[in-house]
DNA sequence: CATCTATGATTGATCGGCCG
DNA sequence: CCGGCCGATCAATCATAGAT
């Protein structure tokens, strides 16, 4: 509890939340792919350009979002259910193999 | 690409809804940082050691002298600091993370006038 | 206006893969 | 076979924005 607690106060103060429209894109995201909640490389680039963010912040989102539901799942089956039925595209491909192939494309 | 796989067992009650997939069951294993016995910090092992404001200015220093770590200097850097090795080679391997992807960003600079609600 | 909660960011450390 | 690095992620915590 020493002194000098003044974390040089990074960038972290001035924190934004996301769009609504921004939130709603990524949660549908999440929850379309419940199953595996790992957005590639290129699906997190498509995330970020449709969420107006950069990549880092959509791999904070996903961290975030991924221990918070873990850790109280039930707080939000809610959220989950609503989403979950919004998108009808549900994967449970988590079957065997690891072939990749995520997302669209480049458009 | 893939992720860690569950270490240890135990079952995740949900509500009965939604599946409990694998990714809700990953569990780290606690850090294994040994000693430092130091003061009111971390200990033998499971904590996230809190590094002080001087060890981390050095630290600073010495990536922006260098910013790979060779054998030598890092155990000079670790017995300077009261530090492991192990937490000097990881400070500088986040270090270097840490820097690519600001470079990344900084490349990246088009338009982002913040995003509107 | 004070207090509690939701959330974005930071970071020490782990995990698996790759390399010399 | 081993140690270091990379890339991704975890997990705990910080500081603030938002809700009460």
């Amino acid at each position: 509890v020493m002194i000098l607690r003044s974390r040089f106060l990074d960038a972290r103060r001035k924190r934004r939340n996301f769009n609504k429209q921004a939130t709603e894109i990524l949660n549908e995201y999440f929850y379309s792919h419940l199953s595996n909640p790992y957005p590639s490389e290129e699906a997190k680039e498509e995330l970020a350009k449709k969420c107006g963010i950069t990549v880092s912040q959509v791999s904070n989102w996903f961290g975030n979002k991924r221990i918070r539901y873990k850790k109280n799942i039930s707080k939000f089956q809610e959220e989950a259910n609503m989403y979950a039925a919004r998108t009808a595209v549900n994967a449970t491909s988590v079957s065997a193999h690891g072939s990749q192939a995520n997302s669209p494309s480049t458009p | 690409v893939s992720q860690d796989r569950e270490r240890g067992d135990d079952e995740v009650q949900q509500a009965g809804q939604g599946q409990t997939f694998d990714w809700m069951k990953v569990k780290r294993n606690p850090p294994k940082t040994v000693k430092v016995a130091d003061y009111g910090l971390a200990h033998n092992n499971a904590m996230r050691t809190n590094f002080s404001t001087r060890q981390l200015t050095e630290l600073e220093k010495e990536f922006h002298f260098s910013k790979y770590l060779t054998r030598a200097r890092r155990v000079e850097i670790a017995a300077t600091l009261e530090l492991n090795e192990t937490q000097v080679k990881i400070w500088f391997q986040n270090r270097r993370m840490k820097q690519k992807k600001r470079e990344r960003e900084g490349a990246t600079a088009s338009a982002r006038p913040f995003s509107s609600s």
